[in-house]
DNA sequence: AGAGGTTACGGGCAGCGTAAGGATC
DNA sequence: GATCCTTACGCTGCCCGTAACCTCT
């Protein structure tokens, strides 16, 4: 009588979604496997524990698991968090990040990271806020460094400093503005930064700004310095452009709302990891905004 | 972060005994095996549970972790007792089993724990009660079917019916009895019918009884057919040697107080099976004697 | 035919027992 | 030197992923 966490782990998840294939997804393991995890489980218990006729369905037994079964889980969080160590943490940590994040403080966060968890195989994954949501509510990356908090009430935010947005020009092109019809370069579509700045840019300068959206930051910025367009683009980050005087800052008289990120996990049993991960962001990045 | 229970377990046994050697006994497993869980435990936690400075002493997170480990494998025989099957136990379960008992519903005994638990090793060792309650005390045994209830609270006892004592003497060795200065073939030394039946036979005949004990009942009653002397024995047990007209029961005037037995097993987590075993015994033995 | 679950199979790794190696009293 | 605990090592058995198979719609 001997079944293991993995095997509870994976008996959860298929009685929560419902079929083992979801089940293997999330829990990042192949389809076979989880099948395999079950019956073993239904072995040494000695019971069935789904009705495969009609779909993996819990039978009695399994039903009675189930509460136990999430006790277990529940358990194994404790301990985690109360008794392991640092080094304790020896699996992956997937990590969903918006771009402007990734070129700012990113590698300082790694490094934090790595120094305080060494066991931790570090994934990061780099793309717009709206799909890390996505990935996060899938349970497929276990923080999530993005825009805005999300509301949801299985997430957890931690508001982590803004990032000031600001006007950019090519260096001398002293007379380019939106004002003065100039392209405005920004964010990926699909962004938040970018519905409001374009309905900013429509209340002040009418229909004709074009809005020229790019999924790479150093992009926009190059092709500020190249004189495509101006850009309304985070201040943090444009300081090396600054400094080799290829981009300029302007005023026009206004700068569209700071952007506001947060880091982000999912609540529950097994969220110590994202939550102390959460805080080392908090601390890497104020500590990167001076 | 994936521990085991069998490292919980082994850890738990540890702290408790505060020995890796004593442990290991307590485990059926090698010492160098509970090692490698304690050390492999640590690893997976990435803090240290014991000081091994003093004599296996828990730190500070290995005490944190008490509490915990003993709710797990709490929650463990919980499953077991409500989820698991009877396919479910597939173990060595350890019977300890007094020669009296062994020579009588054993086998039909043996045959239901196999019917009832068919993954279940059963292990039989059969030795005078004296020694079988040490072993049950030492966690060697699952099981104890011996001589009277064991007054201890950690012990559960189940009541199984009584043997009574009868008078057997070779088949036609009409003058053979204690009252005439007969040898009588009794228990092995060191149990319980053994003291008493000598207190009795000193007390109504005399210091010039010789008392012949030997550790085997059918080695008893293979005595008494060849007329070494007479015996007191159990009733239940006499019958194939009575029917092949070997021995006959004769009546001296009184009799040894019957033998009783109990199905006892240490009380805690873990112990369904134990109480199962005990119940299955009792019908047994009822089925048997009528 | 396609989606979902199980079975077959080969490779890697973990955990056991035996045997040898410290450390501590 | 005796008593514990740990390390070394070969072996077995488990569990994963790939791939083929089954079954129901």
């Amino acid at each position: 009588m001997n079944f293991t966490l993995d095997q509870l782990r994976a008996f959860l998840e298929v009685a929560r979604t419902g079929g083992v294939r979801k089940a293997a997804d999330r829990l990042n393991i192949t389809q076979p496997a989880v099948t395999a995890r079950i019956k073993t489980l239904e072995d040494t218990l000695g019971a069935a524990l789904f009705d495969r006729s009609s779909g993996m369905a819990l039978t009695k037994r399994g039903d009675a698991l189930l509460g136990y079964a999430e006790h277990y889980l529940e358990l194994g969080s404790l301990i985690e968090r109360d008794v392991a160590g640092p080094e304790g943490f020896t699996r992956l940590f997937r990590m969903g990040v918006s771009e402007t994040i990734a070129q700012s403080w990113l590698p300082e966060f790694v490094q934090a990271l790595r120094a305080a968890y060494p066991n931790l195989t570090v994934e990061i994954d780099v793309d717009i806020s709206r799909a890390l949501r996505e990935r996060l509510f899938e349970n497929k990356i276990d923080l999530a460094l993005l825009m805005g908090p999300l509301s949801d009430y299985r997430v957890e935010n931690v508001a982590l400093p803004t990032f000031d947005l600001r006007w950019f020009r090519a260096a001398g092109a002293t007379h380019a503005s939106p004002a003065e019809g100039a392209s405005v370069i920004t964010f990926a579509r699909d962004t938040r930064p970018f519905r409001t700045l374009k309905e900013e840019l429509l209340a002040r300068y009418g229909p004709d700004i074009a809005l020229f959206p790019s999924s790479s930051l150093s992009a926009c910025f190059r092709m500020v310095a190249a004189d495509l367009g101006v850009g309304a683009l985070p201040q943090a980050l444009a300081e090396p452009y600054l400094s080799r005087n290829e981009i300029e800052e302007f005023d026009p008289g206004w700068r569209p709302e700071a952007l506001t990120f947060s880091a982000s996990y999912l609540t529950g049993p097994g969220a110590t990891l994202g939550q102390a991960a959460a805080s080392l962001a908090l601390k890497t990045a104020e500590d990167f905004h001076k």
